[in-house]
DNA sequence: AATAAGATTAAGAATCATTCTCAAAAGGAG
DNA sequence: CTCCTTTTGAGAATGATTCTTAATCTTATT
């Protein structure tokens, strides 16, 4: 466990959920000037590899760093790339005997809240 | 409707479910060399909007494209990056009700059959 | 405490899918 | 046919991530 490995982990542990890697290094170097941003991917890899972290894919976005290992889907807005986590509820378990296979992640596209309010402003629906 | 178009969307609906961009590439330039990749982009972003085809955001991996536009979740291989339907069943109305929006698109990671086997032979747990 | 072997780092180059740029070509209306 | 708009082709630009390499830090052994 070398410093820099301490110090990314700090960050994650007490920053908002969800970071990204470029948000982990930007306060990871706030705590340790100097960290280079491989060393960050570096770490984030090795801790994701170990179970320290989960690493969760986004499609046209920088991928997201969970500190929350027990199992849960993502919900992803697609109009602003917010990110919330969503309790399974027995959701995995019925995928899996409909599929036949172990579930091991899943992510739900649906408009945040505040998109959708957004929206509605803009085709004059609600009033600013 | 240009020729390039036309040749895009030509290659899309006789090639393979989920191609690539650069498989649609490949397959437009055997039928129209000189379409250029840029071409072929922009065509699919405009497809996408109109609505003839859906895109497949895949984290890490380029993008899909799907012809059937009809709902359905996505089932993604973590190991081989496979991709393969899943009807619905009612899992996306299930969803809405739980979280209160409308879903957009599911994506369920889970390893494929051939990664399975796979897995199991270099385990030693099936004999080759 | 000295040293050798191995792991880890910092910095920047490389990668790869995708988008952007813009001059040239194509298409369409009259 | 001619003007005007749209689309194309070719390659440069982008952005997240990984790779490369020499230098630095650890650690075990003495």
């Amino acid at each position: 466990m070398t410093r820099q490995r301490q110090t990314i982990y700090e960050a994650i542990l007490t920053g908002p959920a969800h970071m990204t890697a470029e948000e982990i290094y930007e306060s990871a170097r706030a705590r340790m000037p100097g960290v280079a941003r491989a060393t960050v991917y570096r770490n984030l890899s090795l801790m994701e590899r170990d179970g320290q972290v989960r690493r969760i894919g986004v499609a046209h976005a920088p991928d997201r760093y969970d500190r929350t290992l027990s199992p849960h889907a993502h919900i992803l807005c697609p109009c602003c790339g917010a990110l919330e986590d969503c309790p399974m509820d027995g959701l995995d378990a019925w995928i899996q005997t409909r599929i036949g296979r172990l579930v091991l992640a899943l992510q739900i596209q649906a408009v945040c809240g505040a998109c959708r309010t957004e929206r509605a402003k803009e085709r004059g629906e609600i009033e600013t």
